[in-house]
DNA sequence: GTGGTCTAGACCACC
DNA sequence: GTGGTCTAGACCACC
């Protein structure tokens, strides 16, 4: 009856990004909940681990645990490790604030670099998966 | 022999955004330049006058003006100020350019946040000036 | 885990010298990475480490490691350091056209000083090492 | 018996250039001695005048003419303007130590690069007039 | 007046 | 510890 057995999640960490470690791996463990690889009380890999598997500092990823412990995605138990905190209702909900989050502010950015909706609706037409329309 | 007579160029510097403040200089003398405000040669505010009226160190300022000479998109005469240097063609490529690589880091982005086409479409329809058909 | 050991380089900075002090060092790394003592990835030493061992501002160093990293030779890691970036091609190609621009200004100049090719060729007849034909 | 006959020397001032405007102009007049074009006690044309056609600020031209007094190449007389003193010996010499001193110049900064001997020689031959053997 | 380089020192994010 | 941004102020060359 192994109770906990360790989850693991896709990690891909590069190290020469502008995009500070302890992000992207926030990034990475919030995705495996919103599609649902980690589960509720889901046992993660621990820091340890994970710190020699990447060549990360443990400090960084314990950095990583703990903002997503206050965000409430983790919860930690002495002496065993960090847990999935979730329920597809919560897991829903996160990955549409973050979805609506991102767009306003990659909108609001563009219109202050200068663009118009013009602009960017001539763009978005070149990804027609993004702005083709259903007509049915 | 007032040859060169000083344009100017709408600037809102926020000092407490996360966005540094030459990159904000930055932004704003190249859309002044995309939009035809600033014209070839016209000669940009100086350094001093630009850091007493916003109360910016003049080394920030020197910060944008240097990166955009290194861009090619200002040339500096010592002694005399900083002059734009661009034509109409070079203007549109560069927003051009500058739109592409926007919108592809953002959906790159998304993506590697988890997100599907469907997911952006879904929240692109609630901005209609962006995603709305022209039918004719 | 010291994947990352810091590679030294010669720096002779001239304080008094016409020539900034932020191009010496850029001039040192390039010439230290053309000669393949520094390889790709190598760890340089810090910008800290630099200042306090020469006695230069912090910033001047920062601005020399910053330019080189737009050029393509470093790039930066946050609260790692700067590191190496290069390829032996890259290498010989950036070393081979340094020295096809630096023989063309020379040369460009010298004809607007109004020497002409004959002048040349006497004066760097001096100069057996330069000048001297192969015979076999 | 026009004595004084104001004699021309070609001026082609780049204003963008990163050699100061005085440079230039002093340049300009030691070829034009070098070359005999200006000979001695030619009057050479009025600060005024050459400002008002290069629009060139009159004082920047002063102080090329105040160097080339200093440097025995000019001199003044009060109400009347700027004469070139010289003498073939003098031109010849002053010509050969500026070209010996450029081009020693050249070598220091080369070797300064980390280029060697070799490296000089291959680029030179690209240029057959300058490094060709004469066999007779 | 203009730009250009540099210093001394602060404060921040990241590891 | 690391890089990154910014300030205040100095000094220089050039116009």
């Amino acid at each position: 009856m192994k109770k906990f057995e360790t989850k693991s999640f896709l990690l891909d960490v590069d190290v020469k990004s502008a995009i500070p470690i302890y992000e992207q791996i926030k990034d990475a463990i919030k995705m495996a909940i919103f599609s649902r690889q980690l589960k509720n009380n889901d046992k993660i890999i621990s820091v340890r681990n994970l710190s020699t598997r990447h060549n990360i500092n443990p400090l960084t990823i314990l950095k990583a645990y703990g903002q997503l412990e206050t965000e409430g995605f983790l919860y930690s138990r002495r002496g065993s490790g960090f847990y999935v905190k979730t329920s597809p209702e919560k897991s829903n909900k996160a990955k549409n604030d973050l979805l609506k989050k991102e767009v306003a502010d990659f909108l609001k950015k563009m219109f202050s670099l200068g663009f118009s909706f013009k602009d960017l609706k001539k763009e978005l037409k070149k990804y027609p998966e993004v702005s083709e329309n259903d007509q049915n």
